[in-house]
DNA sequence: ATGAAAGCGCTAACAC
DNA sequence: GTGTTAGCGCTTTCAT
């Protein structure tokens, strides 16, 4: 059934360790026994047994992701995987996944497989919201070298320049003319901001940042605790409504800003003509009819920075200091921002005109 | 550094097999030099090689999940990994990820590591839209078994109850006493519905079938191409100022109601004074300011029936015949569905009212 | 109940 | 250039 080197070797007329040498282009081969070596692997659909070459080689060809089991602390976007894997592809790894139930995280039992068992050459960790410190414990004694993603550690990590793209999406406001600009959260509760995810911190140090250096007063608008969606357009209803409303937000997330937006359309409040609405995400966002202008989270390219920084290390496992690296997003202009005060020039356009550009 | 079975032999002054079936609890061994070695296990952190394990036994302990890297054609929820894991987890397997470029299927040369090195104990498949056939000549040739999640074929597979739901669906807005129902598809179009994805086929045949068998006529909104978010509110606005407009729809997608809603919003039509929505979806979603009654997918079901099945089937390669299982979607009634005409009771309140649960 | 020996498929070091 | 010999860490007979 399993074809082996063995195989090979009697198929040829040879010992196991030429056809191994032949297949991997290492040591000195004479090019005719090569070719009659590929061909025959070829023929007999050869395939490495690579449980085999790791336990010669002692190296496991595979890295593991560690992720929570709840699903707000282990986002795990498809562009995030994408890029993990595209690195890994190239170096011939593959990506093992370990979830680790919450709840027993802290029952010293409870260890998942892939680290139950010795299975991996270095560890990705995707985990966010309050790391625990049981978790940090656990990889340090599964004595392999980690990477740590979407999380500022003081270990090695790699993460999206919340801060930067934070300052960036106020700045555009700013630039447009903006005045009243407030930073919209109902996605974290001012009761637990200390535990959560570095992003809703920096996002709103960014913007302070941005409001400070321009000499206007920051609002921060958040309920104590997290918002549940049905809470959110009611919240919202009522900072529209104020009389002293800002003109412009930088919204924690674009499920931020559709219940903002639904908001605004009961108050008769459009968007951007009264309203300008900078946010985050993966992807610009269309679903309420124009794209939202945004700063693209780079998930991509954090997922291959950070496998390419874990196979650096397995590499070379007694390297310097851990790495650090944030990664830039991208900003893209949608249709959700523009001068304040332009409600004049653009409420003669009726809504169908806006929003039909296609019969 | 990495401790093995012969050190912990060393350390109990015993033998290596011992050590090992004393680890693994078989064979008949003295609960005392038992004991002793499952202290100098956990003393020195001994974690055994899966490597070496597979290489003995023959067996990997490990899964495979295939994904396309398309994100249209591999759909990953959270919560379908978790079904998964959960599984996995039990039976002290790890899940290993291949992920295939679209662009190379066709290309011969370029397999996934995880097929090209042999790695894996059986296939978990989650690829939609469109199988191709490369892909299931690929599968067969890897020569393991394999279990297509949320796709139907003749093979074995898992995947929602797509048709199941629908009808329920729209019998629920049937009993409701609605008359004039749609089902709206923005996400896919008319023109490639045959390459599409089956719950889009499948959903609209149970709608189709419900509204068949209380005698009234089916009424399909589709674009002849996929809608993207920009073209979506539009679209919905359309359909809704039409006189003739239907009182409930069967959506597709939540992120068909969204538009929707937004439509009906710019023309002062209300869910669900003015217009039921039923919809599916992973979880309720309320982030337009109250719950959607839909048909949850069952996602973690689903996948912990594929898993359970190719366990199965790794343990009895020669089973009889290829299983194929449909998973029933939960009802969740929500606030977006209501009796028809109702528009005089509610209207009354004043939509503040309406949306103020909290203050 | 415990140990010695063989072997899984492959790689690495050194002969020839 | 090619074959020989030794392992890698573990499991599995089969003696003791």
């Amino acid at each position: 059934m399993t074809v082996t080197l063995s195989d090979i070797a009697r198929q040829v007329g040879t010992s196991k360790m030429t056809v191994s040498q032949a297949l991997r282009g290492t040591g000195r081969i004479g090019s005719a026994t090569r070719r009659r070596i590929l061909d025959a692997a070829k023929e007999l659909a050869y395939r490495p047994n690579a449980a085999a070459q790791a336990v010669s080689t002692g190296k496991f060809g595979s890295i593991g992701l560690l992720l929570s089991s709840d699903v707000k602390r282990s986002y795990l976007p498809h562009q995030l995987l994408e890029g993990i894997q595209g690195s890994l592809e190239a170096h011939d790894t593959h990506l093992t996944l370990g979830q680790i139930p919450d709840a027993v995280l802290l029952a010293d039992g409870c260890i998942p497989a892939l680290l139950r068992r010795w299975s991996v050459d270095g560890l990705l960790i995707n985990y966010q919201e309050g790391v625990p410190q049981p978790l940090i414990e656990l990889v340090d004694r599964a004595g392999v070298p980690a990477v740590w993603i979407n999380s500022r550690q003081r270990q090695a990590c790699v993460y999206p320049d919340e801060f930067g793209a934070a300052l960036r999406a106020s700045e555009h406001l700013l630039e447009l003319g903006h005045r009243r600009i407030a930073y919209v959260d109902a996605s974290h509760g001012s009761d637990d901001f200390q535990i959560a995810h570095f992003s809703a911190r920096d996002r709103q140090a960014g913007y302070e940042t941005a409001m400070t250096r321009a000499g206007l007063p920051a609002r921060i608008e958040r309920g104590p605790k997290v918002l549940e969606a049905e809470q959110r357009v009611p919240f919202f209803h009522t900072l529209l409504a104020d009389p002293d409303r800002p003109t412009g937000v930088v919204a924690y997330s674009s499920t931020n800003v559709i219940p903002l937006a639904v908001a605004g359309l009961r108050l008769g409040i459009e968007i951007p003509r009264d309203l300008s609405v900078v946010t985050f995400d993966e992807h610009p966002s269309g679903s309420l009819g124009y794209v939202l202008t945004s700063l693209i989270s780079p998930m991509e390219a954090m997922g291959r920075r950070a496998a390419e920084l874990l196979l650096e290390r397995i590499g070379n496992p007694d390297a310097p200091t851990p790495h650090v690296q944030a990664i830039p997003f991208e900003f893209v202009l949608g249709q959700s921002t523009a001068r304040p005060g332009q409600s004049s020039n653009e409420s003669t356009l009726k809504s169908e005109n806006l929003f039909y550009p296609i019969p």
